[in-house]
Parts: C-alpha cells; sequence; structure tokens
DNA sequence: AATGAATGAGGTTTCATTCAT
DNA sequence: CATGAATGAAACCTCATTCAT
C-alpha cells in the first residue's frame, strides 16, 4: 500500500507539480481515505523525501556499480554513466522530473541530507576524468569540475523533452552524447 | 511600481517557489498592499506570464542579433550563444530559474504561447550546426537536432551551480564549454 | 451623464442582481472609470435608492392620476391601476424587478423611507375597495386588506413572467386578470 | 451537522440575502469553523441549490397528493393547492422567501434543473384549470395559462407579507383567495 | 468633470493535519 | 488498518471607496 501510494504521488506529481498535488488528490488516486495515507507517511514533505532518496540513492548505487567494475577505460565509465542517466529517465521519468523540479519543497533539514549525496555522484564523475587525465585517455588541459557540470547537463536535460518512444532509443542518444563530449562536433 | 512588484516577485519565485511564494509575500515585500497587487496584475498567473515573455523574448532577440551579426563564423555563432545564455544566468539568475522550473504553473493557452518559442530557440541553434555541418566546419555525421539539445543542456543547466561571484566567470565558462563541444574531451 | 450611469445600473442589476454588480461593472459598461462614479453618487447604495425611490415616485404618481380622474367607477379605477402596473412592467421591467428583488439592500434608515410608500400604494388600492363596497359596487362580505394583497400579487407577480413581446399584451392580459378579480372564475 | 447548517442558512438567507451572507456568517452561527462547511458542502453555491431543490421538490410532491386524491372537485383541488402554498409560506417562509427572491444566484446549470420544475408546478395547475373547464364546472371562456399564472401571483406574493401570527390564518386566507378567484368580487 | 493609483477589509475556497472510533 | 468528521491557517482574489491631480 505504501509502494502503491508512493508510485500514484510520483506519478501526480510529475504532472502536477507537488504543491499542486493535495493529499485528496492523492489518496483519491486509489480509494483510500485521508487517515490512511498519515498512517503510512508522517507528512507530505516525508513523502517528498522519500521519493528523492529512493532516486538519487539508487542512481549512487548504479554508479558505484559501473565505477567499480574492473577492467574499464575512463572513457568506458563515462558512456556507462551517461547511458544509465538517460535509462533511468526512460524508465523513471517522472521520478526524474520529481527529482529536478521539486527539490526545493525539502526543507533545509532534509535538503541537508540530498544535497550531498548529489554533488557526491557529480563528484565522482569528475574523479574518473581526473584519472583519464592521468591515465593519458583525456586531454591533459581539461577543468574536471567544469567539465564535469557539462557532462551533468546533458544528460540530466534530458528530461525537458526526452521521448522513450520517440525516433531516437536511449543508447542512440547516449551514444551521440558521447560522441559530442569525446570527440567534439569540429571538422 | 508594476515593475517594482515583477523584480521582488522573481526574487522570491526563485528563492520559495511560484505556489510558494503568496501575494502576501510579494506586496509585503514592497510595502504595499494586496490590491495594489491586483491593479497591476489580474492574476499571480498573469505575472508569470509575464516573467516568462519578457525572458524568453529577451534571449530570442540576443539571439537574433548573434545570427544577423554578418562576418561569422558557425562556430563564432555557437559561442556566441553559449555565451549569451551563460551572462543571462549571470545577470538574470532569478529570471531563468524561474522560467525552467515553473513552467508547469502556466494554464494550457499560456503554455500554447511559451512553448513554440522556447523550440524556436532551440531550431535555430539546430539550423546553425546545419549550415555548419553544410559549410564543411563541422562533422558531416552529426544528429543536429540531438546535439543541439545537448549543447542546450550543457548551457542551460548552469543555473543548477553556476555562480557569477565564484572563480571562473561566465567567459571563462563558456571557453571551457565551447572546448568540450567543438573539440570533445579525448585526448 | 447621471442619467446614462442609472439606466445601465439598472440593467446591470436586472441581469446579474445589485450585490454581483461591481461600480466596476457600471462604469466600464458605458467606458468611464471609477472615480467618475462616485462624482454622481456618494455611494452604491444612493444609487439602488434612487432607483427605488424614481420607481415607487412613479407609481405612486400614476396612481394618483388614475384615482383623482373624475367620473370613474371603483372597477374602472382598479382595472386602470392593473393595467397601469402591467404597462410598468412592460416598460420598465428591469427597474421593477430591481424594486422588488432588492429591497433587501438598502439600510433601516432607506428602506423606512420606500416602505411607507409602497405600503401607501397597496393602501389606496384597499380604499378603491372599501369605496366600491360602499357604493354598491362591489360584494358587501370582501375583506377590502386581504384583498389589496391578492390584487397586488396577480399584477405584481407578472414580473416573473410577462414577456411584453409575447402572445398577450398588457391590455390584454389586464382584462383577463381584471374577469378573474371581478367575476370570478366559476362557471 | 448538514441539516443544521442548511437550516440556519436559509434563516440568514432570508434575512440578509445569499450574496450578503458569508460562509463566516454561517459558521459562525452555529459554532464550527468554514472547514465544516466545506466538508459538507461543496461551495455556497451547492447549498443554495439543495435549499431550492429541497422547497421545490416538497411543493411537487404535495401538489401530486392533493392531485391524486380521489373524489375532488377541480375546484376542491384549486383550494387546496393554494392552501397547500400559504400553509408552506407558513412553516417555510425562510425558504419560500429564499426560493424566490435568490434563484439568479444558481448557475445557468443548476437553473436548468429548476426551471422545469417551477413550470412543472404551473403547467399542473393550469390542467387542473382545462379539467375544470371541460367538466364545466369553470367558465368557458377562461385563459388557462394566464390564469395559472394569476393564481400563482395571489398565492405566492403572500411572502411578502403573510404573517402566519396575524389576525388572519392561513386557512382564513385561502378562504379569502378562493373566494376571490372563484366567484369575483363584484357585486 | 474626470482620472488612476492605492487601500484594506472581507469574500470563497483549499488543504495539511489531527483524532476518536 | 482505515475511516470520517473537524480544524484553522492561509491561499487567491474582489470591491467599495478615497484622494491627489
Amino acid at each position: 500500500m505504501k509502494e502503491k501510494m508512493t508510485e500514484h504521488s510520483i506519478r501526480l506529481f510529475e504532472k502536477k507539480g507537488f504543491s499542486e498535488t493535495s493529499i485528496t488528490d492523492i489518496v483519491e488516486s486509489i480509494g483510500v481515505t485521508k487517515g490512511t495515507f498519515y498512517y503510512y507517511f508522517t507528512s507530505k514533505e516525508q513523502l517528498l523525501m522519500d521519493i528523492h532518496l529512493a532516486y538519487i540513492d539508487e542512481l549512487l548505487n548504479e554508479q558505484a556499480k559501473i565505477i567499480s567494475t574492473p577492467g574499464k577505460t575512463c572513457k568506458d565509465i563515462l558512456f556507462d554513466i551517461v547511458h544509465m542517466l538517460l535509462k533511468s529517465i526512460k524508465t523513471k521519468k517522472s521520478s526524474a522530473t520529481v527529482f529536478f523540479r521539486e527539490m526545493k519543497n525539502l526543507s533545509n533539514e532534509k535538503l541537508a541530507q540530498i544535497l550531498p549525496k548529489r554533488d557526491e555522484f557529480r563528484s565522482k564523475i569528475e574523479q574518473v576524468l581526473i584519472c583519464g587525465i592521468e591515465s593519458g585517455e583525456l586531454r591533459a588541459n581539461l577543468d574536471a569540475s567544469i567539465i564535469s557540470f557539462a557532462i551533468l547537463g546533458v544528460a540530466n536535460w534530458s528530461y525537458h523533452w526526452f521521448d522513450p518512444e520517440g525516433e531516437k532509443n536511449e543508447r542512440e542518444v547516449a551514444d551521440i552524447f558521447m560522441g559530442m563530449i569525446l570527440h567534439g562536433i569540429e571538422a
């Protein structure tokens, strides 16, 4: 039941926004009453926090798996991370949207739990870049920090437009993205 | 007075979010009464619409100026657009945040005015890419559409993290971004 | 201008109700601004009072003319009064509706000016009835007071349904009404 | 509680008018909070609609009982209907006032539910008249439609003045009314 | 004679939350 | 586990009115 509520909430939050979705909206969407909601969640914010945590923890988890897999070049790792982000936008578009858009609805204390994880994710990318520079795979004069933001921008921005049912699937988009990130677009 | 109200609203919307900012918050921030707000705006949504229109129209305007300036290569144009986006995030960070985050608070009719403009901006970038491909400046095998989203992602994502007072200014960040976009990061 | 404003107000009050019609509605309907309204009227209530006074004074005036015309039987007078009420509903339907429906929006002091006039109108009808009873024109056992209310009811209720453009004109309806009032409907 | 709220609302609407009565007025009159009101009613208009429906349905119901009772002449039926209307004005004066005066505060969709019922009530009276004409009880040359409005006017107008505590009770007034309606007032 | 900026009180409605059952 | 009645604070918005110009 808690799971079911969370699912429905994510969908509603994506469509209408967190503030614009009322507890009534949520409980009516699954045919129970408000009391039931407060049996499973202590507050609306708690529910939002659950969604955030589930999303970022999953991302960090996937990222860790990618990084720790032996026998990969840094470029392989970067590709896998970008690909994984697109896959997550494909399968969890609603969660992604809520995650990127509704963060400000968390209280400062809750934010203090989420923000470090967000930065950890980016920071791991930066480390991969540095590792690649040191190993000679990547250009020596890169600003690893700014480039990590650039790569995140390329991948994450997809939640604004990427359509999993569209012409290109997430693998193809990841290929195109990595083509540009690695080799640029200049002739 | 209307201008003043809009300014303060943008700042508040950025900090607290559109839905979380009340008319009371706005009018108290400048020491007038609610009636005054409704003397100048027909609704809260109208104010949000004004902000959106002002932002996107300004972007389109700047973009048009860049594109129509004679004697530029396509790469110059791309650089100028990315640079311009970063400048606009620097000087109008609040507006940018509101623009990218609070779009769902517009009614469908209002959205129908904004979305085409947003896509026009992206589409212009795609045209520059195509033009560059045809002239031989850019690689022939690019997917101009997806790449236009990638470039937008790199630039626009900055509103999440770019600090105009930080270590790098908008010119330097634009240089780094264009370095990656044009030449890639591979050694 | 004052006249024009009153006319438009009556029409708006009829259609939307007094409370539901704002000063803005009124001034916009004639293309001036709110200041202008307050140049001519001291308050919205004052305007309503003007409408009430104009209506009831006109009715009393017409009634007085009918009663004072020499050489009429009481039945003639009753007919003329009923006919006059129907004519007034025909030509001043909006005023009539406002008069009968929006009285409660007058303050007690204003009501104290209107109510005696309303009762004076009815009372005059009662006097005509009494006069007719004494002269032998009307049945001796009538309750003149209650019958005066009955006659008023027959005539005034017309504002709910009488359509001057309809099948019967006000003269024909007055004839039918008086037929019933004088001779009843029994075979 | 819902019943209690409706009762108090009717009383307040009668005294101050629908628009002039605020939700605050209503809930304060029974010592609950505004939230409670909206727990039972979806809107203020819904409450007004409830009142209208309850009133007209009750009238139609009573009318149907009168008409379907066997062994009555048409004149009996007419008397019973007029008497019933006066009784309803006696016992439900507030509802009657609200019903006759506040109809314009219903939206068009709601009106479309009420108006047919109102006309059904009048139409039933017309049918009784026609039946009486055909049976020879009533004069052959009556305009049944207009006369039905006249009878309704006589009876319904009472809500403006009838005082159940006054000199005459509703039975006596009904007798006087029917005396005029059946036999007229002429000597 | 008319305007337009500003007010402030009050309107209807929404909603997260509580709690006895 | 779940309900349903109730709360109360706060939301957006309207509007009669004032007043300097």
